[in-house]
RNA sequence: GCCCGAGUGGCGGAACUGGUAUACGCGCACGACUUAAAAUCGUGUCUCGCAAGGGAUGUGGGUUCGAUUCCCACCUCGGGCACCA
């Protein structure tokens, strides 16, 4: 027998498969006549990483591996590309710690992430790998981000964002969650800078009602629902009641006349900008409602300084206010246990609408300026914040009646509005290492977006990668490439020197593997007719409302340009689980407990770490390595082999036999010349193989690969028992195990080819189909309870009615010892799983 | 604080729709093979008990003939959101 070597057999396969492109999808234009039906499945491409593989890549690789595998074999047109998300802060950091260039570094990175991933033989086709920093793809992440310029979606403003003074770089909302720099932890302040600003607002509202259309875990879509935040409300408008001193500056003439009944109400006509228009989701509470709070940025405060200056007795104290929330971090204004602050404004108050009282108009920062209208009315009674704020400083508690929302919304002259807690995408980077935003600024034209045939803007070579203190990007220290012509009037102008965020290149990557050599489009549209959307997703739940919600936007956006076919993306999304180090903590460098796949892959094989990573636990969720359980798995695989080269001895020897003319021979491998005993072995054999094809089938739609494993590794265990496994059989088993494990199965396959026969790889053999006749059972054993308490056990005829169980129940020695003399109650029959006496 | 998961042997984990809890794997123990070791194969492995039998799926209650599964309350861990009006 032949010892199993691993390196050898997958050396040769991957070589065969590479050789023979055999897992190249076919497209549409290529091959016109009879398109097969087609199935695109996708993985969240990596990022080359110094690191290198992380054992992590490979669970959710293998998973959609498996899947692409299977669809192959039932006779889809299967796409499984590739490529690599290759801009970003590790590299560039790199470079200026190395002074190497950041596309050296990713060259040198891509390469090895290559070569481990051939290593463990995914089925990706190879010809359309992509890479987001290649000029020729970036070319179309910058022409599509012209688009969305050109339809207004892109824009530049000056804007309070999220700073990291350690990356010193501007981050976006889902990039600085609770204040916190997602790249390096540190707290972001919040800085007035100009950015570009991508438009994502403008589809909050059909990013969230589209969720209905796909197939996402709940967790994802109540995830993205949370971030995108829709809520129904009413906007209200309380007028404002200034104090009798403003009657001097005013144009009342008569100062004799002042009585309570001519006291000037800034009128809603007149002065608008004198109003306060609040949000709330409560407009039932209105009449509860005892203050109104301004957050401290917002601009009506500003113009009551102004206007008011007399009136308005404590301005020195508000100035303060304000300038000490600037002061604040992100971070320390929203923490937990931040008691709150707040200022009133005095000499002015508010008008409640719907009962005319004077409440009065606080400011504290409790209330965010870039939510709803910046402003809220307090109804200490109903509201947790607002009661908290109110005890603090005296203001009354009041309880009122509640009324109907939509009536009083509409007497004080209210409206229903609906908003979001999403804000537009910060889209600019101040950082060498991303796509060049492709605008010129022209003193004379303005902002003018390179021409399309000026496409791609490349990256220049520059001496320093750091960023500047400044905030300007390191892209604005070269003036030869900064200075250019105006593409309108061809006058003096200079270009933008912000680069895009890391987000861009992955928006629609999965767009571009569909046609990816394309010079003329991003991609071709009768290829987008045919590929898109992708049919299965997998990806991480850290890419919710990142990646994921940012790409179904850019796909939304050109669907609106009618530049690709469908609504949505991604049909159906599922997200893995993460590896864990050992004992359960979070893998790391620090912590050194780093697994290299490729030590694994030396020792074990490929086919053996594809198995563990797939039988250590459910996929969906987290697990902790254990490089000590590996050894089940290559046992496994073992296993798997020995019976294979059993199986192949006997039958080449039967084929000689035969040649030979030799009748009747005793070989036990074929289902023929058998005794009785071994017959009825083979029978039970083939029972359990039936089974596990359809425990396998079903357990791959849905992801349940480890309970997958645990039934073949059941089968095998009876293989190696049995002595007689017909060869029909064996096949079958192995390829419900090929998409596991592609490199044995195929050596073993291949070797039971009869000689001269071309080659026909397992992975495009028929998925096999069981025979439910076969597995349904005629005997069943089931449990005997006495009281709900399992006391024997019986056989029955799967045909037998409830009489005939009840009666051979009732016989049975065990039970009789507990019944006798006893009264049976009720008996109690589960079809073919159990009987209940009860006495 | 709110939302979503999860809690089962020494460990990773099985258990369909409420129907024989602990499949499969690791580890461990013993045995076979071997001069020996490794590898492999076999047997055993929740717990108390000599046994008959009893008790166990985070805790406490409930529904049911029967609950890991359904309901209520609580505890612990993980993840998300977090002054969103």
């Amino acid at each position: 027998m032949k010892e199993y070597n691993h390196t050898k057999i997958e050396k040769k396969w991957q070589k065969v498969w590479e050789e023979k492109k055999i897992y190249k999808a076919k497209d549409p234009s290529i091959d016109s006549r009879q398109i097969k039906k087609k199935f695109y499945s996708l993985i969240e491409f990596p990022y080359p990483s110094g690191d290198g593989l992380h054992v992590g890549h490979i669970r959710s690789n293998t998973a959609m591996d498996i899947i692409s595998r299977k669809r192959r074999m039932e006779g889809y047109n299967v796409l499984y590309p590739i490529g690599w998300d290759a801009f970003g802060l590790p590299t560039e950091n790199y470079a200026i710690k190395t002074g190497k260039k950041p596309s050296v570094v990713t060259k040198k990175n891509t390469n090895t992430f290559r070569g481990q991933l051939k290593e463990i033989g995914f089925s990706f086709d190879w010809t359309r790998e992509i890479n987001t920093t290649d000029p020729e793809y970036y070319k179309w992440t910058q022409w599509i981000f012209l688009q969305f310029f050109k339809k207004g979606l892109a824009y530049k403003a000056k804007s309070s964002i999220n700073w990291c003074p350690s990356c010193k770089i501007g981050l976006a909302n889902e990039e600085a969650v609770g204040g916190i720099c997602e790249r390096c932890g540190s707290a972001t302040e919040k800085k007035e800078k100009e950015q570009w600003m991508l438009a994502i607002t403008k589809y909050a509202d059909r990013l969230d009602k589209d969720l209905d259309l796909v197939d996402f875990p709940e967790r994802v879509k109540s995830q993205q629902r949370n971030w995108i935040g829709k809520s129904e409300g009413s906007e209200i408008e309380f007028k404002l009641k200034i104090t009798e001193q403003q009657l001097f500056h005013g144009s009342h003439s008569n100062l004799n006349m002042i009585t309570e009944s001519n006291i000037a109400y800034a009128e809603k006509s007149s002065t608008p900008q004198f109003l306060i228009k609040v949000f709330t989701t409560r407009a039932d509470t209105l009449f509860g409602v005892t203050y109104v709070v301004l957050a401290p940025e917002h601009e009506l405060i500003n113009k009551l300084i102004t206007n008011y200056e007399l009136q308005i007795t404590n301005i020195e104290e508000i100035k303060k206010y304000i300038e000490d929330t600037k002061r604040k971090s992100e971070l320390e204004r929203t923490s937990e246990d931040k008691t709150k602050t707040g200022v009133e404004i005095k000499g002015v108050k508010a008008i409640n609408p719907a009962n005319n009282e004077e409440i009065p108009i606080w400011i504290a920062d409790y209330v965010l300026v870039n939510y709803g209208t910046g402003a809220v009315m307090a109804v200490p009674q109903h509201d947790a914040r607002d009661r908290e704020f109110a005890e603090k400083f005296n203001l009354p508690i009041i309880d009122k009646p509640l009324v109907n929302k939509d009536e009083i919304t509409k007497k004080v002259g209210g409206e229903i509005v609906t908003k979001f807690k999403l804000r537009d995408w910060v889209f600019s980077r101040q950082r060498y290492w991303g796509e060049p935003i492709p605008l010129i600024n022209c003193e004379k034209c303005g902002l003018v977006p390179v021409v399309d045939k000026d496409l791609p803007v490349k990256l220049p070579e520059v001496r320093s990668y750091k960023p500047t203190d400044t905030g300007e990007s390191p892209l604005s220290a070269i003036s030869k490439w900064v200075n250019t012509k105006c593409p309108k009037c061809k006058g003096k102008a200079k270009r933008e020197t912000d680069t895009m965020p890391n987000w861009a290149g992955s928006s629609w990557y999965y767009l571009r593997y569909i046609d990816s050599k394309n010079k003329i489009s991003f991609s071709d549209k009768k290829k987008l007719k045919y590929w898109t959307p992708v049919d299965w997703y997998n990806g991480g739940m850290e890419h919710t409302t990142l990646h994921l919600l940012y790409s179904r936007f850019w796909h939304k956006f050109l669907y609106d340009l009618k530049l690709v076919p469908t609504v949505e993306p991604y049909q159906k999304r599922t997200s893995h689980g993460m590896i864990l180090g050992e004992g359960g903590v979070k893998m790391s460098k620090s912590l050194g407990n780093v697994i290299n796949p490729d030590n694994i892959v030396k020792t074990y094989g490929a086919d053996t770490l594809r198995i563990y990573e797939m039988f250590m636990g459910p996929f969906e969720e987290s697990v902790a390595w254990s490089t000590e359980s590996i050894i089940g798995s290559r046992r496994f695989i073992e296993k798997v082999w020995r019976i294979g080269e059993k199986i192949i001895t006997n039958y080449k020897l039967r084929i000689t036999n035969e040649k030979n003319k030799i009748r009747n021979s005793n070989i036990s491998c074929v289902g023929q010349g058998l005794t009785q005993e071994e017959s009825s072995a083979s029978q039970s054999l083939e029972k359990l193989l039936h089974k596990t094809i359809k425990k396998v089938s079903e357990d791959i739609e849905n992801m349940r690969f480890n309970t997958a494993i645990s039934s073949m590794m059941i089968l095998t265990t009876e293989m190696e028992k049995s002595q007689s496994v017909n060869l029909e059989d064996y096949k079958k088993f192995l390829q419900i195990l090929a998409p596991f494990a592609p490199h044995i199965t195929e050596e073993l396959y291949d070797k039971l080819r009869i000689k001269n026969k071309k080659y026909e790889s397992i992975h495009f053999s028929e998925w096999p189909k069981w025979d439910e006749n076969l597995i349904k059972d005629q005997e069943v054993k089931i449990a005997v309870q006495i009281n709900g308490k399992v006391r024997s056990e019986i056989m029955i005829d799967v045909n037998d009615n409830e009489e005939k169980v009840k009666e051979k129940a009732l016989l049975n020695e065990t039970v009789l010892k507990y019944i006798s003399g006893s009264y049976i109650k009720k008996i109690i029959y589960i079809k073919n799983r159990l009987i209940n006496i009860l006495i």
